[in-house]
DNA sequence: AATATGTTTCGATAATCATGGAAATATATT
DNA sequence: AATATATTTCCATGATTATCGAAACATATT
């Protein structure tokens, strides 16, 4: 991952809401969060709650499925564990 | 870390100009590096850098140690690895 | 086809952030 | 004290972001 990548990642990770939402999602599991879940669970607008999710697959962090009306978010797993490395690879140069 | 935090800290990391500096220090090791030789090294106008390297230190990602004229810019380790392990819980739940 | 459910797009407003030149501050040297 | 070096603060401008209600869109059910 080179560092244009890592930095929008981190800004995207960088906000409150959308960290509890990446959150939310991960802890929910590979098969994906329903949008409506998520808007039930952290209690945010549905506009609102849409620009977040927006940015979140913008930045492939992550992934959206349609099944029927609902919408489901998948964490990218890899993605995270990629941007995880990188910061681990800035610092262990001289620590670990 | 509470998820404040994190979020801010990731902020800070999330922009290019900034995540480069503060690679550059961590490259620098414990003893610090002078504002003046990130500023040659990245070629950042000193306001502009110095705007950034405020913002990495308000949120405890750097501290600076003054000697005479120049100012050192020290990147904080545990800080770092604080996030990271944020991060790593997150991931962890459903993956590792 | 009409209605209900889930989610997004639109649009407007307020807030925050990024940028860099010029001037100011701090410390050192002569 | 005058000058040089290192860095910051001030200031203004432009750009991006956050917020959320209202309307629109997509899919399902009756």
């Amino acid at each position: 991952m080179d560092v244009q990548m890592a930095a929008k990642r981190l800004a995207e990770l960088g906000h409150v809401t959308r960290l509890e939402i990446f959150r939310y999602l991960v802890r929910g599991g590979h098969q994906g969060v329903p949008v409506g879940e998520i808007q039930l669970a952290l209690d945010v607008p549905g506009s609102t709650l849409s620009h977040h999710i927006t940015r979140l697959v913008s930045v492939g962090l992550v992934v959206q499925r349609r099944d029927g009306r609902t919408l489901y978010c998948v964490p990218q797993y890899t993605e995270l564990d990629g941007l995880i490395g990188f910061l681990q690879e800035q610092c262990c140069i001289n620590e670990c």
